[in-house]
DNA sequence: AATCGCATATTGTTGAACAATCATGTGACC
DNA sequence: GGTCACATGATTGTTCAACAATATGCGATT
């Protein structure tokens, strides 16, 4: 599975018949209704959260819009949707760019977790019906991990987390969130090779489900404090090397 | 200061020569640098938060883009950066419409502000220039509530949370915040006449700047918690009549 | 080797056009 | 008189073509 390197994508491809950009963007299907932008802006959001379209490449519009088939407008409509998620920086006058997340990222990333996820341990109360949901989340999670799908256990891990959010009932922090773990997703896209990275993690989640459904908030909160804490720290390590 | 109502001002206005639309919206000067898109948006967030146009106004496209004196693709990308601030809807096929808030949506608002404000008091120590700050912020909310400038001291309350959550040094927890102010301020200029709401509210902000100038984290805590519940059900209880 | 200037490519914005959808009003029918 | 269907008009969604403004790259000049 190659994915292709940052910044030369823009020039010619050196010696492939078929461009590069051919391999992940299909021309878009004729669906029924969904908005075109919006659709255009799935497709990249895909590509780029799968690692296909690396942090730091250049999105030329021309090289899209007739990949994909829709007009420049529509492009642009779809970008500003991705500029409004952090996946991709908006230059002036030079075009957008697939954000390239830093270690600052990463600390942000986790004052904002730290924030949002004690927050919603501390302000709801979280029904059986919750709790259970997350049991069962953190169920699928170590069935990927027995079974090596280490895809599958990082979705579930990022799932968990939304869903502890939910629990605030709030639009505006679930969007928040969202765009978090979708910057999260990016860094993991972009250096780092070591995959397995969310395993140490699932045996944290269990037991906060397990506090939060016995209704201990107080060492549930600690828990995930700490938990927050120290994988950040494990992450920042990573990163380093 | 007439500000339109709600819907009909799709259709003619009664006997009007000029159309309401040119009062707020002058065509724009011929700026520097700054993209057109943002510069629409700029205009259009400042009238809707103004209380000038009100919630529940369509905003018809061809309408504003004669006023403005731009495209239709334009105004149509400055809506996108409205849309994302929550200030107006796209409704699909139907236009977009200045945001109606409702009695839920205070409930939200108050539920975000409470994690991400007590959230940044608990995580972040507040050096003293800080602190400064934001008994500075205050003098202003008093010099303002002494002149009955409400205007002033409405923002100045708001600068005041505003600032109170920049100290979790999070861009994206920055944006959050604005968008929350900003759906607040759409509540005020709906139907709140009574407009020193926030005159209560400016001795809560002394204490809190004073606790957390004095480092007293745990009461400043539980200050703002019970100053954001009151402060619910204050405004609540406003909307309700 | 470094700098300047110019040709070229890409982005930002506009205008016109058309399809698709929604809103309106008219008339037929009961 | 009221209600439904339908034709009509208006508005939004999208594309195409064009041009201005800015950035990029290359070659000439020193």
């Amino acid at each position: 599975m190659p994915s292709f390197t940052p910044q030369d994508l823009a020039s010619d491809p050196p010696a492939a018949a078929t461009d590069i950009w051919d391999q992940w963007l299909a021309p878009l299907e004729a669906a029924d209704h969904a908005y075109v932008p919006v659709r255009v802006a799935d497709v990249l959001r895909r590509a780029i959260s799968a690692g296909q379209i690396l942090p730091g490449t250049k999105l030329p519009e021309v090289k899209i819009t007739t990949r994909l088939g829709v007009s420049r407008h529509t492009l642009r409509s779809a970008f500003q949707m991705l500029s409004a998620d952090g996946l991709v920086d908006r230059r002036p006058n030079r075009g957008v760019f697939v954000h390239v997340p830093t270690s600052e990222d990463v600390r942000e990333i986790y004052r904002i977790r730290l924030i949002l996820e004690t927050g919603a341990v501390r302000t709801t109360v979280f029904p059986p019906e919750a709790t259970q949901q997350l049991i069962q989340i953190t169920r699928g999670a170590e069935r990927a991990r027995e079974a090596g799908d280490v895809l599958a256990m990082g979705q579930a891990n990022q799932e968990f987390h939304q869903r502890l959010v939910a629990q605030a009932r709030s639009s505006m922090l679930d969007e928040l969130m969202s765009k978090v773990l979708a910057r999260m997703r990016l860094v993991f896209a972009g250096r780092l090779g070591d995959p397995d990275f969310h395993a140490a993690y699932v045996a944290g989640n269990v037991k906060l489900a397990e506090l939060l459904s016995r209704n201990r908030r107080e060492e549930a909160e600690e828990h995930l404090v700490n938990y927050l804490l120290s994988a950040e720290q494990d992450l920042l390590r990573r990163l380093k090397t």
